[in-house]
DNA sequence: TATGCTACCAAACAAATGATTGGTAGGCAT
DNA sequence: ATGCCTACCAATCATTTGTTTGGTAGCATA
C-alpha cells in the first residue's frame, strides 16, 4: 500500500474558494473512492470537510444524492475533455487515440476519484438515478460508437465496433488495480501499448 | 430488468443431497451476486437456506469468512475448468482461446455468481484474505502470461502480454453489464470477436 | 438409561449509521 | 432595532445488522 495523500483537501487550491457544496462532493469523490461507499459515514465526510454530520442534510437531501453528484461530475468532466482534444483529431485512428487517452486518464489522472466511483459504485445507486445518468452519458458514448464504426470501415480493427467499447470499458475501468506510473511503461507508452492492441497491424 | 429465478436453490439437485454449507455457500454466491455483499444481510440467506440468522454462525465464524469461501470456489472452478480444456490445445492461438472461452465462461456461465463475487465484491475482503487468494490464483495466471508470451513471441499478439492480460482481465469481468446472451452474437461468436480485437490480422 | 454430539432456534445485545429536530450565531436589508 | 435568511451545531432518534448466548430436539453410542 502507498502512503497517498490522506487529509483533508479543503484547503482552497488555485482555482479560488469552493463552496460548502463543491467541498463535499470533492471529499466525498475521494473517500468514496478509497475506502468506498458504503464504508463512508456521515460523520467521516463532515470531518473531511470541517463540519458536523447533521450539517450535510443542508446542502443535501442524503447520502445518495452525494453520491449522484459526484457520478454527475464524472460524466461532465469526462465529457468536457473529450470535447476538448476531439477538435485537434483529423483521422480516425487518432480519434480513436483521443477518446483511449482520455478515458484511461479518468481512471488514473488527478481527477481519478470521480471515474472510480462512478464505475465502482454504480450499484449503491438507485435505478431511476442509475437511469438518469446513463442518458446524461449517451452522448459520449456515441462519440465512442462514431469513431469506431469509422476505424472498422475503413479495416483499422477487425471486431465489431460495439463489442470492442464495452470490452474497452471494462478494461479501463479495471486499471486502477494494476498500473503503476512508475513502472515499466509510462502512461503515453500504456496509451500506445492499447492501441497496438486495437489495430490490425501491418508488419 | 428479466425476471430471473429468485428463489432458494435448496432443493437438492442431481448432484445429490448438499451439506448445510454447501448450501451456504452456494445461496450466499447468489445473493452476493445479485444484490451485493453488504446489502445481503444473514437474515436474508439464513431465510434462503431455511434456517435462522444464528445458527449460520455454527457453520462460520463471520461473515467474512462466507465471503472468502464462495471466492476460493470460484477460484478453484476456474483453475479446474483451464485445466481440463487445456490439454487439447496444442497451438499458442489454440491455448489463448481456451483461456479467453474460459475465463468468458465464469462470468457468463451457469457459475457466474461466484466469478461476480470474486471480482465485484474484492474490496469487502481484509486484506490479509486478499493475499490468500492472489496466491491461490497464481497458478492460473501463470497459464495466461506463458501464453500470451509464447503468442507474443510468435507475431500473434504486438502489445505487451502483460498488459494485455490486465486489460483482458477487466474486459472479461465487465461483460455481464452488457452481454446479452440471446442478442446479436452467441456465446462462441463472443470468443470470435475477442480473438479477432486480439490477434494482430493478415489480410 | 445415561452421555454426548450435531445442528439448529429464540432472544437479545451492541455498535454503527442515516436522518431528524430544535435551536442559534452572524450577516444583511429594511 | 427588527426581521429574515444562511449555514451551521448539539442532541437524539430509529433502524439495521453482525454477532453472542443459553437452550434443546434428535440421534447415536455405550
Amino acid at each position: 500500500m502507498s502512503k497517498m495523500a490522506d487529509k483533508p483537501q479543503n484547503t482552497s487550491k488555485a482555482k479560488g474558494a469552493q463552496s460548502s457544496r463543491e467541498l463535499l462532493i470533492e471529499n466525498a469523490a475521494r473517500l468514496f473512492a478509497k475506502n468506498g461507499y458504503n464504508k463512508t459515514n456521515m460523520r467521516e465526510l463532515a470531518e473531511a470537510v470541517g463540519m458536523k454530520a447533521g450539517s450535510i442534510f443542508y446542502h443535501f437531501k442524503g447520502k445518495e444524492e452525494i453520491l449522484y453528484a459526484v457520478m454527475q461530475q464524472a460524466i461532465i468532466d469526462l465529457q468536457e475533455a473529450v470535447q476538448k482534444d476531439f477538435i485537434h483529431a483529423k483521422t480516425s485512428m487518432e480519434r480513436l487515440r483521443v477518446l483511449v487517452r482520455t478515458e484511461l486518464e479518468m481512471f488514473l489522472g488527478d481527477h481519478s476519484s470521480y471515474g472510480l466511483v462512478l464505475i465502482h459504485e454504480w450499484r449503491s445507486l438507485p435505478v431511476d438515478l442509475q437511469e438518469n445518468l446513463m442518458a446524461m452519458r449517451a452522448e459520449y458514448e456515441s462519440f465512442w460508437n462514431e469513431t469506431l464504426a469509422d476505424c472498422h470501415r475503413q479495416g483499422i480493427i477487425k471486431a465489431n465496433p460495439k463489442i470492442v467499447r464495452r470490452l474497452l470499458n471494462g478494461a479501463f475501468s479495471w486499471v486502477i488495480y494494476w498500473y503503476e506510473p512508475e513502472g515499466e511503461f509510462n502512461f503515453e507508452q500504456l496509451v500506445d501499448e492499447v492501441m497496438a492492441m486495437l489495430v490490425a497491424g501491418r508488419d
